[in-house]
DNA sequence: CTTTACCCACTTTTT
DNA sequence: GTGGGTAAAG
């Protein structure tokens, strides 16, 4: 525990034991940026500065969540108390859940995921009868952002002839209105978007003074990961923050600057120094990570780029092995190479699956790779793509505990009013929220009386028979905890019963979904009062916050533990892996067609490159194929110019054009249980025959349908299972068969895991998450 | 008011 | 290949 600062270099000690004033550290990739920020922390605390005076943000969840596991190491599980560690938006909200009602707001306002943002832009841009071809809800949305993210008010906005202009120039010159109208629309509903968390922290330390006040007097010492994915609101917050003790350490890598398209502005580090006197600069330049391969090609490629500073990672790391290169006929070819290869690296080299990840540059890319996977048992995890939260049904469900927390909400009430159906149509709907406009009473309070607002026979019935029940809910608030009221929220909303009813695939993978978001909601329940020696607030309004800016890469089950990842390189910042896969290595995907033609997209694209190479540890595989399919269409690419830019010296290519031959794949039973006849076996065991493999495997995707999103290894022929059968489920574990039933269509098996062995489960084989063990 | 069937746009990346 | 939105039928 004393020694924790033996086994840091000199510029790592030197930004550990700085102690006033600001510190900027520019940190290369796998340069222990992480250890030195954590470690300086709990330095901090250790010469006594109190963690309630040290506020660290970080950009995303994972990256606070781990730094306070590192400090609590560090510190010997002495629990770092009423540390503020957490993301931008994350710690502004805990702050604003005190502050909002300065602002006008109430304290438990609704967050607005840009989902519900663009639900409201439509409604708006209906409302003005503004054609939506013109008007994308994404684009007016992202152009919202920007403006927000540039501290331009909707009324700075509609005044600035420049704005108009380009409206115009858009075909789009009501922009503003819309900007203004989604404005007083959120703040009607008692609710923020995620720009709006940052948004109002700042107008809170311009606005009160003694806010201000009190907030720097609190956060005495400031530290900021990331620091060159830090937009412009995000720098006047942290200046203003900042600006009484001057205690500012911010951490940032030029090279690995990959959201300027999220208003990022690398000038935040490179104007660091001209906003303070006197600020050290620390650089940490080498690299613990990767192997030297892998680090001079990392090097090499961000060489490319103009618009950085200069610098050369270097390491005492063996030299380690080369890159390899595969190329690959079509993208589920490269799917298949690729799950070859990773079942050798586990088998041949004993590399643990979780030690692995599969780099991709757009989350679509992930199901050729999820297929292959699947089919050689290897168990994987997705990150991104459509967060759990973001389901329908879960979100219906969020709508309602959400309206509960919020009466003003009207988007939510909106949601769900007839979901299910019960007899409120769009066009009640449609008057009931003109009524809110024009005499501004919330959707909530006009239901309550209907016949008050000319509303008759059955519509007036509907309407008041919810209002009660919304009521009635809203009354268990108190008493219950967030569990149990979504158990009633569940059963008396009839949601529960109309998801059981649905016996489609998809009404079967919804009701799974609704279980999960119960069960996981109990388990936040049951979580234990004190963890942090905090008291934790189980309350429905508590759990609605902390889910809020949640995403599914922040969910961690031990069930993922010995998985492989897959996620996107952007996701992928931050995070290291013995050994990485970057994939899709072709023109217009990596680099991305929309970022070919302007430089400074291009060089971003670069980094972006250079973010993946350097996850790698030992060892890096770069792949990409000649053909793929592009939702349902055929498209051909080059392979990616990023390939040419790392020295060829550096590389092994594994050129896979038409011999690609499975080693692991290969045997006719495999072949079996995936129901494909010996015709196309033989298709599929001579590559050479392209045409006629690709067309089989066209078919596998589309045709049989024999898989789901979420579903197991082999569902279609019943045969495969057999009582006793031993396998392995991804959440309970091992366990054998006892009992088969159901058809070929939908097998349930009854399985008795090893874990609840006097328990009977019943599992469909369709959904489930298994591996069966040979 | 509800259900169904077709059409379309969509895929850059995230809090 | 998917999901959402719309129009016509029930």
């Amino acid at each position: 525990m004393e020694n924790y600062l033996n086994d840091l270099n000199a510029p790592q000690l030197e930004a550990v034991l700085h102690r006033d004033g600001p510190l900027i550290i520019i940190a290369g990739a796998g340069s222990g940026k992480t250890k030195v920020l954590t470690t300086r922390i709990a330095h901090l605390l250790k010469e006594g500065v109190s963690a309630f005076n040290i506020l660290a943000l970080t950009f995303t969840n994972k990256a606070a969540s781990e730094m306070k596991e590192r400090i609590k190491t560090i510190l010997n599980h002495s629990d770092p108390l009423n540390l503020y560690i957490g993301t931008f938006h994350s710690v502004f909200a805990r702050i604003l859940r005190v502050e909002a009602p300065q602002l006008g707001y109430p304290t438990n306002f609704t967050i607005y995921d840009p989902e519900d943002a663009k639900s409201l832009i439509k409604t708006i841009i209906q409302g003005y009868n503004l054609d939506d071809k013109l008007y994308k809800p994404n684009l007016i949305l992202n152009r919202i952002s920007d403006a927000k993210n540039n501290l331009i008010s909707p009324k700075a906005y509609n005044e600035n002839p420049k704005f108009q202009e380009e409206d115009r120039m858009r075909k789009k010159p009501e922009l503003g209105k819309v900007y203004q109208k989604y404005t007083d629309e959120c703040f009607k509903n008692g609710a923020m978007d995620f720009d709006d968390l940052l948004v109002n922290m700042h107008t809170l330390l311009i606005k009160f003074p003694a806010a201000l006040h009190k907030y720097q007097h609190k956060f005495k010492y400031i530290l900021i990961d990331e620091y060159q994915d830090t937009n412009y609101l995000q720098y006047c917050v942290i200046k203003m923050l900042a600006d009484a003790n001057e205690n500012i350490c911010v951490v940032g890598d030029d090279a690995q600057s990959i959201y300027s398209f999220r208003g990022a502005t690398i000038d935040n580090i490179l104007n660091f120094h001209k906003n303070y006197d006197q600020v050290k600069t620390i650089i940490l330049d080498q690299n613990y990570r990767s192997h030297q391969n892998i680090l001079h090609a990392a090097n090499a490629v961000i060489k490319k780029n103009n618009l950085q500073m200069q610098k050369n990672l270097w390491t005492h790391n063996p030299i380690g092995e080369k890159i390899k290169l595969i190329q690959t006929q079509s993208d589920s070819d490269e799917g298949k190479k690729i799950a070859d290869i990773i079942k050798e690296q586990n088998l041949r080299h004993h590399i643990d699956y979780k030690d692995m990840a599969i780099l991709y540059r757009t989350n679509a890319q992930s199901r050729s790779f999820e297929e292959a996977l699947r089919r050689q048992n290897i168990p994987y995890k997705i990150y991104g793509g459509i967060s759990f939260y973001q389901r329908k049904e879960v979100k219906d469900i969020l709508a309602y505990l959400r309206i509960l927390t919020n009466h003003a909400d009207n988007e939510q009430l909106k949601r769900i009013i007839n979901t299910p159906t019960r007899g409120i149509g769009k066009t009640t709907i449609e008057k009931c929220l003109i009524i809110s406009a024009e005499q501004n009473i919330p959707f909530y309070d006009i239901i309550k009386t209907p016949e008050a607002y000319g509303f008759k026979s059955a519509t007036a019935t509907a309407l008041a028979n919810f209002s009660t029940l919304l009521q009635y809910l809203t009354t268990l608030m108190p008493k219950q905890n967030a569990y149990e009221i979504t158990e009633q929220v569940c059963k008396h909303s009839l949601l529960l019963k109309e998801y059981l009813s649905d016996k489609t695939v998809e009404g079967i993978a919804r009701y799974q979904n609704v279980q999960e978001l119960l069960n996981s909601i109990k388990e936040w329940t049951e979580l234990p009062d004190n963890e942090d020696g905090e008291f934790i607030d189980k309350s429905l309004s508590a759990y609605l916050q902390q889910i809020a800016l949640l995403t599914d890469t922040d969910k961690n089950n031990a069930e993922d533990l010995n998985s492989i990842k897959l996620m996107t390189v952007h996701s992928a910042k931050g995070l290291e892996f013995k050994a990485v896969f970057v994939v899709g290595m072709e023109e217009e995907l990596f680099p991305s067609s929309q970022n070919l033609n302007d430089i400074k997209d291009l060089e971003e694209e670069r980094r972006l490159f250079y973010v993946a190479i350097t996850r790698a540890k030992m060892k890096l595989w770069l792949s990409n194929a000649q053909q793929r399919y592009k939702y349902g269409l055929l498209s051909m690419n080059d392979p990616s110019r990023f390939i040419d830019e790392i020295p060829a010296e550096l590389i092994e290519n594994m050129v896979m054009k038409n011999d690609y031959n499975p080693q692991y794949f290969s045997k006719p039973q495999d072949y079996a249980k995936f129901g494909f006849k010996n015709k196309t076996l033989n298709h599929d065991l001579k590559p050479k025959d392209t045409d006629n493999y690709k067309q089989k495997d066209l078919n596998f995707a589309t045709k049989e349908k024999i898989q789901t999103p979420n579903n197991s290894v082999f569902v279609n022929e019943i045969g495969i299972y057999k009582i006793d059968q031993k396998l392995m489920h991804l959440k309970f574990g091992n366990g054998r068969i006892s009992l088969l039933e159901g058809d070929i269509n939908n097998i349930i098996a009854h399985i008795i895991f090893d874990n609840h062995p006097n328990e009977v489960k019943r599992i469909f084989m369709k959904y489930a998450k298994i591996q069966i063990l040979e």
